[in-house]
DNA sequence: TCTGGGGTCCTAGGACCC
DNA sequence: TCTGGGGTCCTAGGACCC
C-alpha cells in the first residue's frame, strides 16, 4: 500500500543563489545579499549569504556592519525582490511537474504531497525533483520528506545544504530525538531559553516531560510539541496549511538618524499611506483597521491603532488617521520618557475585497507573490 | 555587534451584551 | 439589591518566520 509523503522543499541561500544565476563569476566567492554598510542604509542587516561567506560566521538577519568586519573581502549585492518573486513563481510551476496541490509556504520553500511505496521510493523521487532544479533552474535547494507536515520541514533544515532526508513514520521519535527544541518551527530564542531553564535542552527531552509545565511555558503550543517529541503529531503540525486570503499589509522605514520631530514623522507616513494605498488599490482591497507603530532609539515598541466605522479606500483616510495615532503616541512620549522615533511601521487590516468595481481584463494584474 | 521589512498567530484585559 | 458566567469585539503587546 502507498504511503501518503509530504515533501518539503526549502531553497538554499535563496537570495544569493538567485543572483549567482545572473553572475556565475562569482560562484565560490562569499556573497551577501543586502545594502553594503557605507554612507545611507548602513543601518541594514544581511538577508541572504553564500556558503562562503557563512564560513566567516555571517548569518541572516546580521547587522551589515558586524557581516562587513568578519569578512571585509565580501561581494554586496543589494536585493532585487521583484527578481526573487519571479523566480519564486518559476520553482512553482517546475514543482507542479511533479505532483498537484504544490502549497506555496513562503518566498522559499514549497510543499506537496505524494504517493509513495516506501522510503527508498521517496527518496529516489526526491533526488530527482532535486537534480531537476538544479539543472533546469539552476538553482541549489534540500528537501525533507515525512508523513508529517512539520517533520518534513525539519528534515529539510537538517539536510542542509544540498541534502535530501527522510523521516519514516515510525522514525520520527528517533529523528527528533537530539535536535535542539529550536528546531521546531514557531519554537524561537525565547521559548527556547524558557525550556533551558526548566532544564529542558533538546526534543528528546520534551518528550519526557509532564505536560503541565510546558503549557505554563508555552501554552497550548505546548501540548502540540510534546507530542510531536513523542513522534505522534496532532493534526495542526501534521497537516499541510491551507492557503489563506491576506489579512494584513503593512510598509516600515528606519530613520537614518533617529528624529522626534512631528514634521519629519508626519511627511514619512504621507509617503507610506500613498504607497501602501496604491498597493492596496492594485489588489483590489479595502482596509478597515489602520495601526501606527514606532520603534524607539532604545529599540523597544509601542503601537496605537484603530478599527474604523465602515471598509475604506484611498491614501486620504489612512494618512489622516495614521497622522493622529502618531501624534497620540508622540505626545505620550513627550511626557513620559522622551525617547527619539528609530522606525515608524504603518499597517492596514480588516481587509475586504472590493466587490463594486470590476477591473477590465486589460488592466488585470495577477496575484503578487506568497509573500 | 547593534540590530530591515514584510507577514502570521497567540494571549490577555476591558467593554459590552445576553 | 447584588451578583453569576459566557461570548464577542477591540486594543496592545509579544513571539516567531523568512
Amino acid at each position: 500500500m502507498a504511503t501518503r509523503w509530504v515533501a518539503h522543499i526549502d531553497m538554499d541561500a535563496y537570495y544569493v543563489s538567485c543572483e549567482l544565476r545572473d553572475r556565475p563569476e562569482l560562484v565560490g566567492r562569499p556573497v551577501i545579499v543586502g545594502h553594503a554598510p557605507t554612507g545611507p542604509g548602513s543601518r541594514g542587516v544581511v538577508l541572504s549569504a553564500s556558503y562562503e561567506a557563512r564560513a566567516f560566521g555571517i548569518r541572516s538577519a546580521m547587522p551589515a556592519v558586524v557581516a562587513a568586519r568578519r569578512c571585509p573581502k565580501a561581494v554586496w549585492i543589494p536585493p532585487d525582490f521583484g527578481k526573487y518573486a519571479r523566480v519564486s513563481h518559476e520553482i512553482l510551476e517546475h514543482l507542479g511537474r511533479f505532483g498537484h496541490g504544490v502549497v506555496p509556504l513562503s518566498i522559499d520553500e514549497a510543499a506537496l504531497e505524494v504517493e509513495r511505496e516506501d522510503s527508498a521510493a521517496i527518496e529516489a523521487w526526491a533526488r530527482e525533483v532535486q537534480r531537476s532544479i538544479r539543472d533546469e533552474l539552476r538553482l541549489p535547494c534540500s528537501i525533507g520528506a515525512s508523513p508529517y507536515a512539520v517533520v518534513a520541514k525539519i528534515a529539510s533544515d537538517v539536510a542542509k545544504p544540498g541534502g535530501v532526508r527522510v523521516v519514516p513514520a515510525g522514525s520520527t521519535a528517533e529523528f527528533l530525538n537530539g535536535l535542539p527544541v529550536g528546531a521546531i518551527p514557531g519554537v524561537g530564542p525565547k521559548s527556547s531559553e524558557r525550556l533551558l531553564a526548566a532544564g529542558i535542552r533538546t526534543i528528546g527531552e520534551l518528550a519526557g516531560q509532564p505536560v503541565e509545565p510546558l503549557r505554563r511555558i508555552l501554552g497550548r503550543f505546548g501540548d502540540s510539541i510534546r507530542e510531536l517529541a513523542l513522534g505522534r503529531p496532532g493534526p495542526e503540525l501534521a497537516a499541510l496549511p491551507s492557503r489563506s486570503s491576506p489579512k494584513q499589509r503593512s510598509l516600515d522605514r528606519t530613520f537614518e538618524h533617529d528624529t522626534s520631530t512631528t514634521e519629519d514623522i508626519a511627511r514619512h507616513l504621507n509617503e507610506m499611506a500613498k504607497q501602501l494605498a496604491d498597493g492596496l488599490a492594485e489588489e483590489g482591497l479595502r482596509y478597515q483597521s489602520v495601526v501606527v507603530r514606532f520603534r524607539w532609539s532604545d529599540f523597544t515598541q509601542l503601537q496605537r491603532g484603530h478599527q474604523l466605522p465602515a471598509a475604506l479606500e484611498g491614501p486620504e483616510p489612512l494618512a489622516r488617521e495614521s497622522a493622529r495615532l502618531a501624534e497620540e503616541l508622540l505626545e505620550r512620549e513627550r511626557r513620559g520618557l522622551g525617547r527619539a522615533v528609530r522606525r515608524i511601521s504603518l499597517a492596514v487590516g480588516k481587509l475586504q475585497t472590493r466587490r463594486n468595481r470590476q477591473l477590465p481584463l486589460d488592466q488585470f494584474s495577477p496575484a503578487p507573490a506568497s509573500r
